[in-house]
DNA sequence: TAATTATGTAATCACTTACTTACAAAGTTA
DNA sequence: TAACTTTGTAAGTAAGTGATTACATAATTA
């Protein structure tokens, strides 16, 4: 009966959250209960919570992945000693890259932490957004002192601006997939931006 | 004991499409049960579903408002006889002020349908979007042609750029109420958009 | 090898959910 | 006034939720 492989914790818990990611794209967020979680991860619920204390701190974990992945990354290349032109480019790309590579985590992350109601993850949650926003006005401002782009620009406009292409990218790719134009579309987006800078 | 008033149907049903809202503004998402809402709007849940069939079709009663009020004014303004500048500003204005009064109606319609993971309920909403999507790319279409904005730009590209600002707006305000900066926020917003048009 | 610890199962918990049923009474109509 | 329709209540339902328990066994350590 017990053919289950035995694997530490650091592995499975890898795994659950992968598998929530999977319910979500395949099978939409009504299905991400801990009964199906384990289903889909081959183990029973027992075993779930066995490698996370709750539900919650699943989505916590998802959460801090975002932040060593995709923010982290995106530090890296607004830190990076490029041009604010290529790092602003290179930005809306690994942005809208791992959305498309870890698609509905947009809507994962907003439609459950508002869910659950929970002050720390809606904190969170409002961490990497204006992180990222500040990332990027901070490329914006790097290109104005250095005379590539318009004097009379507010950076931190533009960064809400920006915010929107990636949600808006990652809201359509989840609910009309083949609607989404995908060729080029970080390059196409990039243009229109820079026509903003340039004025 | 029965106090109660009695009102006709379409009343309730006002009042109970208004109490999802407040219960999402208020109480979050997490709170939107049909328990919570009947005790909201003053009644048990045996009379909440005497006016509405089921809780999801109390979602696309909301849905339906949304297509009646919002889509059909945003429609009204871009096939009306004002120059494409001012539509693109009345369009602008009218949909940030839309989604300020009935704040969390993003976050409601995106979560709900696909928590519900409701076929219907997500094609509404993808009809919602494309349609506010659609309008845009005409004023856009409109402004080339009679020379005012930039030939070379792709108004469907400009129309997905368009819609991250209503919902960013949207997540931001029910998400950081107090850090999104809404003086003349869809002025600002205007501004840069026609940066983007006038190249 | 013996004791201990880590990882699994099966059954079940208390609770919440959307929804239903049987009945009461207000409002309207014949 | 009598019959009927509409709108309400109180008390349920079955199904599903996140989480726990008692127990088994594989892997590690003393």
């Amino acid at each position: 009966m017990k053919k289950t492989e035995r694997l530490e914790t650091a592995i499975r818990q890898k795994q659950i959250k992968q598998a929530v990611l999977e319910i979500i794209a395949q099978e939409g967020l009504h299905n991400l209960s801990t009964r199906n979680l384990a289903k889909k991860v081959g183990l029973t619920e027992g075993a779930i919570f066995r490698h996370f204390p709750t539900k919650r701190d699943i989505i916590k974990g998802i959460m801090e992945d975002v932040e060593n992945e995709l923010v982290a990354g995106l530090k890296e290349i607004a830190n990076g000693s490029l041009s604010p032109e290529e790092k602003l480019f290179n930005f809306l790309c690994y942005h809208v890259q791992y959305l498309k590579a870890n698609r509905g985590i947009t809507i994962l992350l907003f439609s459950e932490a508002t869910h659950l109601g929970d002050k720390e993850l809606i904190g969170r949650l409002r961490r990497i957004f204006s992180d990222q926003k500040g990332l990027i006005a901070k490329i914006i401002k790097e290109g104005i002192s250095e005379n590539i782009w318009e004097k009379n620009i507010n950076p931190s406009d533009v960064a809400t601006l920006y915010m929107g292409i990636p949600i808006t990218f990652n809201i359509e790719y989840i609910l009309n997939k083949k609607g989404i134009n995908m060729k080029n579309f970080c390059r196409r987006m990039y243009e229109l931006v820079i026509n903003v800078l340039k004025n």
